[in-house]
DNA sequence: ATGTTACATAACTATATACTTATATACTTA
DNA sequence: TAAGTATATAAGTATATAGTTATGTAACAT
């Protein structure tokens, strides 16, 4: 189901887009791991650190973390035995940016036939 | 389980205000509903209408809107026999600054002990 | 009052999500 | 090479979510 606004960005729907995003960001532990990493208080997380930080099992952060990468929320980087996650900042922009239009329209009554 | 990051707004935490505004969200036929609002192509909609749209049935049109509005992104008025929803023009304002709050600390790598 | 319309709520079902434990893989180190 | 560590993936389970049909409720119309 599509609402036939088109991306800017790329290939798919800007609406799916959304939704994706959105769904990633809804969820508390993410969340926490979201808000850890911007804290700066650290410059980087293991996996394990950042489990330890969500009070669940390795393998339980694995995943958020793999769902916060795939919406290109985070991007990891492999040093030596450890992965370590940030933020991947020009992804983050444009999503910033589809967040931004859609509340835009929302202010404004924007048209749908916006192309 | 919360972040610490108290809302300017209210009672509840941020995160978890986030958390709910996120999932309200992540969710196809509740965006197609917030866009269809904000076209402007119509000045209101029934619940009937709006089941329509998202080509679902009427109590799942309400279950959405309820949604909708438990968040705060809609209000309800009810008009004679029909209901109308519109936008909550005020609570989105502040859903609005919650999102910029996090990206900007995201961007900015802002301290978490924010209070 | 009775019937009709519009919406909400209840009860149920199917699927998605978020965990767990167990296991596989990749890298490091002795 | 063998053992240990860090992470990913697989398989299974419990709960949440999103839909359905059936029913309840409020306003309107006759």
């Amino acid at each position: 189901m599509m609402l036939g606004i088109n991306s800017e960005y790329g290939e798919e729907d800007l609406s799916e887009e959304l939704e994706e995003l959105f769904k990633a960001l809804g969820n508390m532990n993410r969340l926490i791991l979201i808000y850890n990493l911007a804290s700066g208080e650290k410059e980087k997380f293991s996996v394990n650190e950042m489990a330890k930080m969500m009070g669940l099992t390795q393998p339980a952060a694995s995943q958020h973390l793999k769902i916060l990468k795939t919406v290109k929320i985070l991007h990891a980087k492999k040093q030596g035995n450890y992965i370590y996650y940030t933020f991947n900042q020009n992804a983050l922009l444009k999503h910033k940016d589809k967040i931004d239009f859609l509340f835009g329209c929302v202010f404004s009554k924007c048209n749908k036939s916006k192309k």
